[in-house]
DNA sequence: TTGATATTTCCACAAATATCGAATCAAGGG
DNA sequence: CCCTTGATTCGATATTTGTGGAAATATCAA
């Protein structure tokens, strides 16, 4: 991982609700997680969620899947295991 | 390392200058760096450098020491493996 | 096609962050 | 005491980020 990316990813995870639903969605598994679950049990009107979602699927820490009506989010292991090992080897 | 503190670690390094600030000042080591090297290193104006190193040791993740006329700053390691190991078990 | 559901995009606005010259503060030397 | 050096704080400004209602988009079911 190069330094534009380890800050893009550390931004996108430096905000409580962004950081809490990606630890969710980490918790989640590979089924993953709909939109409008995260927003409910984050407590955050889905138009503000959908930002963070964005926020943090342009830093490539989770990734979409449209099914049916829903979009499922997903954690990406390798991108945030890539940002672990950027903070150990370069810090 | 709870979120709180988390979330402000990841801002302070989620930061071009301030990530590259935080690297040089771990791999100074020990011995640290006086802030006007530190910004001259950075090309950065010594009031922004002044700027960004406050927002690393409000953080938490280094100290300041006076020498002299010189404020020498040093990583915190224990603070980025807390930071590190918040995310191993987090997330 | 109409309607309901799931979610995003648009918009306007508030709040936080970044930048950097100038003024200020601390410390040491002559 | 005065001057120089090293660094921070102040102040003004530009940029980015976060927020949430309303409108738009997408999908499915009847």
């Amino acid at each position: 991982m190069k330094s534009g990316l380890a800050i893009k990813a550390l931004g996108a995870l430096a905000q409580e609700h962004r950081l809490e639903a990606f630890r969710r969605l980490v918790q989640a598994g590979a089924d993953g997680l709909a939109a409008g679950a995260l927003a409910e049990a984050l407590g955050v009107p889905n138009s503000s969620l959908s930002f963070h979602l964005a926020q943090l699927t342009h830093a490539g820490l989770i990734v979409q899947q449209r099914v049916g009506r829903s979009l499922i989010y997903r954690a990406d292991y390798a991108a945030m295991n890539g940002l672990v090992g950027y903070l150990m080897e370069n810090c």
